[in-house]
DNA sequence: GTCGCTGGATGAAACGTTTTAGGCGCTATA
DNA sequence: TATAGCGCCTAAAACGTTTCATCCAGCGAC
């Protein structure tokens, strides 16, 4: 009932504290009848080891952390579920904090983590630029690695995607199927990816897009809910303006223009096409299957916490590493349509 | 750098070590100009508070967990981003860890939960039936509160949605659109749920279905993939024999279905009509819009939460509630369709 | 018989907080 | 002038581990 401790072990097999704590830690340096008896001990107090005390005197936990931009995302989820993986075979314990695209959430979770003196953090910032909050963690030694994010930060390895590859598919796929009035919908900007995924897009446009154009259209998160909102806008603009296709900065804005499009009887892809970005397990599945750049989710999350475990464990000789993705595109039904150019 | 304790602060500030832990957990009680000190000294040492010691000496931690079944599935990335919101107003901490269907990982989860005094749990247990690792931690004093999952049990709170009037909403459903060859699938039987749904989709059965069956095809686990192996087996029978129609045990079976079945040519909801259950928020969004049994994630979550916040801070007088919510049946195109019964 | 070694156990220090019992100087009250 | 009360602060104990320096008994080698 009440949290027997060690101490009550100790006596309860009548030996002294130091011992228990060797059948605990180093079971072979104690005899065996002395173990036994300590075990017996153990299991009929109902003791468990009380993990407050462990760290506090360790310095440290044996717990990582990701931090993740939303976790209903099903892109996020298979990354955690990668970095899950690593991090339990290394015996470790992942615990998954959701920043929800707000940076104040995300300083706090990462305050909390700090406080608990947490091995090492997988974060995916809010915001791209200078981060005060990881750098506090990295000034205190605490790993911090970055995910679905490059960084030309020398003091943290990183795990990405080449996001501007990335933008740069998938616009020059809908340039070559015909289209010349492209929308760009994805945000806020002050996200990586959306910024990056954009630039590739209007690099594309630069190089091969003769007299075609780009407009963009900000939304206010990465959801599906924002990506109804944006299509609603898209649809109030008069015909002749109106875009003939649309590239997501993510999957979910792109089934929310798909929902909100074919609602109003658009027809995809004939009257609008529409390229996502994660390839998540459902964009295949949507109403009109999704064209989506693909990432290795599950390896960006393996590969993450691999670095991570590296690091937290040759803290001093490790040097930090930038490991990049290919990303690919995957053409469906959303997308495949040529479009007879009208000059 | 180094980690600087209360001790160095208070040198640095001149005052004793009780001081500073005054004016971080009762500021009001000590003079504003040591006050103003004290902070100085914190933040010019870089000061972050130790969580181990904390809870150490405090004999529990501000954390709650939630144990879910798989972090992929968007219904319970809802249920935690309900529980997340009530926590967080709590000032305490969600961690999110991960059975995957698996009871080996949800006992060592426990375990771990255990030894870090975690304040409560949510959980959604992989097996139904007694659970000696919940009891365990019951006996510890450590709240434990059911999620999507009902209860005899006197010992803990539970928050559920009728799983079996669910069953029985879409079995009727199917009935009553002429339906007499019908399929559940789901599994592994083990979870609660399934078994519910299916004695719901039984029960209907019985009361309803003259001369109807119901075919049960296990799958291993609640996956898009599953869903898939399902269909496939399900299209190996001979025409004869086949299913009209399937109620999945969730919508992500009912999307591997929905995949694989068009994949083969088959029309929905003609040749097969489909419903799922949960209504995420890619069921809407399907290739054929998905008929559901819709359920309150978020206010599972919620609930949940707020029971256990409730359980943990009046342990003594606190009395052990079952709440129970009631699905609704979503019928969209993919199971809307009325069967000619031939004779 | 002495010495050194070894396997096994012990006792105490240390980790960084929070809390509690007091102490000190001052003011208001009797 | 004593006393009580108050505001502010201190010193020390306690939380439950892990680890490290010791210690002890037994034993083989010389």
């Amino acid at each position: 009932m009440a949290a027997a401790n060690i101490k009550e072990v100790a006596r309860h097999a009548g030996v002294s504290l130091g011992t228990v704590s060797n059948v605990l830690n180093r079971p072979d340096t104690v005899a065996p009848a002395t173990r036994q008896r300590v075990l017996e001990a153990i299991t009929e107090l109902g003791y468990v080891r009380n993990d407050s005390a462990r760290q506090l005197r360790a310095g440290q936990s044996r717990t990582i952390a990701i931090v993740v931009l939303d976790v209903a995302n099903p892109f996020f989820t298979d990354v955690v579920r990668g970095a899950e993986q690593v991090v339990e075979e290394a015996g470790a314990m992942l615990v998954v904090c959701n920043s929800g695209e707000d940076s104040a959430r995300e300083r706090r979770h990462l305050e909390l983590l700090e406080e608990q003196r947490v091995r090492g953090v997988l974060v995916t910032p809010v915001r791209h630029g200078s981060q005060p909050d990881l750098d506090r963690l990295i000034d205190r030694g605490i790993p911090v690695v970055l995910v679905d994010r490059g960084s030309g930060r020398a003091s943290s390895c990183s795990v990405a995607v080449d996001d501007v590859l990335g933008g740069r598919l998938a616009m020059e796929h809908l340039l070559d199927r015909g289209h010349r009035r492209i929308a760009y919908l994805g945000g806020p900007f002050a996200i990586a990816q959306v910024a990056e995924r954009h630039a590739g897009a209007a690099a594309a446009l630069d190089e091969h897009g003769d007299n075609a154009e780009l407009r963009v259209a900000t939304t206010t998160s990465l959801t599906v809910a924002a990506g109804r909102r944006a299509a609603e806008d898209l649809l109030a603009l008069p015909a002749r303006q109106r875009p003939t296709a649309v590239f997501c900065a993510n999957d979910l804005i792109a089934l929310g223009v798909l929902q909100e499009v074919t609602a109003r009887g658009m027809r995809v892809p004939a009257d609008l096409a529409i390229v996502g970005y994660d390839d998540i397990e459902f964009a295949g599945a949507a109403a009109v299957p999704l064209s989506s750049v693909r990432q290795p989710r599950e390896l960006l999350g393996r590969t993450a916490a691999q670095l991570l475990l590296e690091e937290a464990e040759f803290g001093g000789t490790h040097q930090h590493r930038h490991v990049v993705f290919q990303p690919e595109l995957v053409v469906r039904r959303s997308s495949d349509q040529q479009r007879r150019t009208r000059r």
